[in-house]
DNA sequence: CAGCATCCCTTCCGATACTG
DNA sequence: CAGTATCGGAAGGGATGCTG
C-alpha cells in the first residue's frame, strides 16, 4: 500500500500538492464524485471503468484517510456505502475542472482518441 | 521506463492530463523550470534536492518527449545543456500555481514542516 | 558538465477467487 | 452489495560506477 501523507515529510507545496493527488485513479475519482454529488460503491465501479474492486477500495481508503472524501456506512441488507467530497476535496474541483479543460484541448488538438466520453461522466 | 502517453489511450480528459503531469519528480520540474526561466542539468539537479541523476535525466526525456520542457545543447567543452518550458507547458504553470497554493494552505493549517522552503524556490 | 549503464529492490497494480 | 485475500507481474525508483 501507498505511504501515507502524514508519514513523509514533503520538500515543498508542490511536492506535498501532487502526492495527495497523484496515483493512477485518484484525479478521475475526485471529478466523479463531484459531477454527481453522491456515489455508491457499485456505481463508482461503473464510472471507473479499467478500475478493479482492489484499487477501487484502496484508491477510496486513502482518499477518506487523507480527508478529501467522506464514507458513510448504511448498516442495511443489502448493505449499502455512500462516498462524497469533503469541503476540503472540494477545494480542488476547480483544479481537476481546469486541468480537464486543457486535456480535452490537447486532445482535440492532437487528434487523441478516448475510451470514455467527452466530459468523463459515465450515465449509469 | 514509463509508457509514452501517446502510446496509451486515455479513458477521459482528467485520465489523460494526470498522466502527462503525473510522476515523482514533474510537478516540481515544471514549477522550477517556470521559476528560473531558463536552468541547466546541473542547476535543476541541485534545485530538485532528492533526485538522483538517473531520475533527472530519465523525468526530463519524458517531459520533452512530450513536448512540454525545450532542451538546447550548447557544443562546447564543458558541455551545457539548457531546459526550459515550451509554450504547452507554460499553459499548464496556472494550474501547477494554484495547487501549490493549495498546498500551502493545507500545510499551514496542519502544521505539516517542510524540508525545502516555502515557495518551493531553490537559490543557488 | 551532463549524462549513460547496470543491478536490484520496492511499490503499484491487475487477475482471480472468496465473504459478511 | 460492498467489499477481502492472495498471488504475481510490471513499473518506478535508488545506488553505484563509468564516459564523451
Amino acid at each position: 500500500m501507498q505511504a501515507k501523507i502524514q508519514d513523509v515529510q514533503p520538500i515543498c507545496a508542490v511536492d506535498y500538492a501532487f502526492r495527495r493527488i497523484g496515483g493512477k485513479y485518484k484525479g478521475r475519482l475526485l471529478w466523479y464524485l463531484h459531477n454527481h454529488q453522491v456515489l455508491r460503491y457499485g456505481e463508482l465501479r461503473r464510472s471507473i471503468v479499467d478500475i478493479t474492486p482492489k484499487m477501487l477500495t484502496q484508491t477510496l481508503r486513502e482518499l477518506e484517510e487523507d480527508g478529501l472524501i467522506h464514507r458513510e456506512v448504511y448498516h442495511e441488507v443489502p448493505p449499502k456505502v455512500e462516498y462524497r467530497l469533503t469541503t476540503v476535496g472540494q477545494e480542488l474541483v476547480p483544479f481537476i475542472e481546469h486541468l480537464r479543460d486543457w486535456g480535452m484541448q490537447q486532445m482535440r488538438k492532437e487528434n487523441i482518441p478516448m475510451i470514455g466520453d467527452t466530459n468523463c461522466i459515465t450515465n449509469d
